[in-house]
DNA sequence: GCCTCATATGGTAGCGCTACCATTTGTCTG
DNA sequence: CAGACAAATGGTAGCGCTACCATATGAGGC
């Protein structure tokens, strides 16, 4: 039963023969599957039944060819890997699972030139709404954003002057948070440990530092930082590092849980008693932080929901009612535990 | 310096804009742009001082409306946050970032059904080529990966009878070898503990068991198994049921890393003695197996090259060298650690 | 020098869909 | 009951690009 195929199409139905098949005009199937509230009851029957058996299925192409417009959703984020974005990532699919919204997601590696490369490459798409990581694009990127003809919501950070919306935290507080946590517990020479160091990490240690040098307590010896991406061997070798640097360390407060893992496990080798003799902060709180032994205390941060959150106020935003809170500060919680009990 | 807009499109500048700068037809303007080799150096230099000057981008829609062919990898992973899949995708991420191809990633959720729609999805946009993670395509999707015109690669697992291309490694082999470690390595009541239970899961629980029954130690209540996602956490849980079961239990095989992380915590909490009283080892070997005290025993999987080398497969097919070796065995690789050093 | 053939370029006609602007019908107002 | 107006449907003309089929030009064969 094969049905003529035109010279290039692939021989899949088109609009047109599910028009054909309903005796209906071309334009009203189109309505009936994007508007049905504005085609009548019976049409609609008509044409679901031609659409099911002809197992019809729009060209999304040719849909956003004729509407300017493409049902695509860009996310950019510096890394696939990391946990936390991937935390935002998810938040995002589970979000759009239901919508006619697909996912484009681009991984800038961290990089500012690889974010304004993927920013034209997906601004080409005219896509539906843009979700991007952090609030420190470089002028151009910037630009491309503002000129990017749709919503546009930058998430895991909040800050003072967002592109059009915002999800996130402070970053800066939560570093501060941390550190105030370790000197109410008695810790006094407290190292921040931290790799990667983008933005965000230069917040949070930019927050450790106000809560140490309130206290009077703070020393540039005290901190340990290297560019390489963050791993749990890197945080073991890093702690070992800041121990050299400073054998009277008594806390640390890591950049990140992988840090202060590789922290622990450092510790239980060199029978460095963990909380008495050292205190470990993490950041993020991840899964496994409440059952290491002993547990460790993080800073426990709302991935999941930055992700829902963006997607939220993005449709919002498509469908004409721009939310009028256009920064959502989701906050952070310091989940005390072992680690820091002494 | 507003350029005449036409009526709909967003008034960027189109490859009209481009030919009539150039003063040239737009089919060269086209050629130029995607087969450089087939215009002339002259034209090629005009061209592209025209495209740079207007800061043309080509309409990937209208592009993929007009040629039946999108420049796009569709990718289907199970899951976005388990890092094995993570790797698998940032390989492929890094092996397409130069190329035009985009990438559009589904998540499954191990469910077939949510699979069947998303290959209709994808399927709709005319892929380049598809990925898809797995080999136990219900039916249904099976015939939608066979028709779907494009080449198609099923990752993470090697099997008898591919779609088309495969690229991934034994399960089943690299349970056996870890559950052959343990008996080598002087444990025997070796137990198996595995969440979430996904065909690749089976597949290694199939592997110990085969290993553990050529022993003649085989005991069914040494399986300790879930349906729930796994985690850390919930290696500490199940590890604690499996010793209830069977307090006599001197060894474990886990699943994945994650489990056996939970496993090692759980021990450190409970004051047993790893790898003197229970032996642990892991799946996948994730960084922080080598750094854990004790460090971690586990079967080392090539997850990011398993991405990388089914673009590489892809893109040769797209080019027409389809390679003759249509499964890729990537193998496994036993990392013998204190863990199990009795 | 005629014919073939490869190379370089262009014109035309869509790809499958939707925006825009009719047109038709029925309903309500005064 | 004319006039106004909303609701339901359709026709036409593109969206921006490339497949296909010319056409023009020069190189090479005999």
């Amino acid at each position: 039963m094969t049905r003529p195929r035109s010279r290039r199409g692939g021989g899949r139905p088109t609009i047109a023969d599910v028009a054909r098949k309903a005796g209906v005009g071309a334009i009203t199937v189109s309505r009936a599957l994007r508007e049905p509230g504005r085609v009548s009851e019976d049409l609609r029957r008509q044409i679901q039944a031609a659409v099911d058996e002809l197992g019809y299925v729009p060209d999304p192409n040719a849909r956003a060819l004729a509407s300017a417009r493409a049902e695509v959703f860009g996310v950019l984020v510096p890394s696939l890997t990391n946990n936390v974005f991937a935390e935002v990532v998810r938040g995002i699919y589970d979000s759009l699972s239901d919508s006619p919204f697909r996912i484009q997601i681009g991984n800038t590696h961290y990089s500012g030139l690889e974010e304004e490369r993927l920013l034209q490459v997906f601004g080409s798409q005219r896509p539906a709404a843009l979700i991007v990581a952090g609030i420190d694009q470089t002028p151009s990127a910037r630009r491309l954003l503002e000129n990017a003809g749709c919503p546009v919501v930058q998430v895991m950070e909040t800050g003072p002057d967002p592109v059009d919306m915002m999800v996130g935290f402070s970053h800066f507080d939560g570093g501060r948070t941390a550190a105030e946590h370790l000197l109410e517990a008695g810790y006094r020479k407290i190292g921040f440990i931290g790799a990667r160091m983008d933005p965000r990490s230069q917040r949070r240690l930019a927050g450790y530092r106000a809560a140490m040098e309130a206290a009077g307590l703070f020393d540039p010896r005290l901190i340990t930082t290297t560019p390489v991406p963050s791993s749990v061997t890197l945080g073991r070798e890093l702690f070992r590092d800041a121990l050299a640097k400073m054998p009277t360390l008594d806390g640390v407060f890591c950049n990140n849980d992988d840090i202060a893992l590789g922290v622990l496990f450092e510790c239980h080798r060199a029978s460095i008693e963990v909380p008495k003799q050292i205190g470990i902060a993490g950041f993020n709180d991840l899964d496994m932080m409440q059952v290491s032994f002993p547990s460790i205390t993080s800073v426990r941060t709302h991935r999941y929901e930055i992700g829902t959150r963006a997607v939220a106020m993005a449709l919002a935003a498509i469908a004409g009612n721009r939310p009028e809170q256009r920064i959502v500060d989701l906050g952070f919680e310091l989940m005390r535990r072992e680690s820091t009990a002494r």
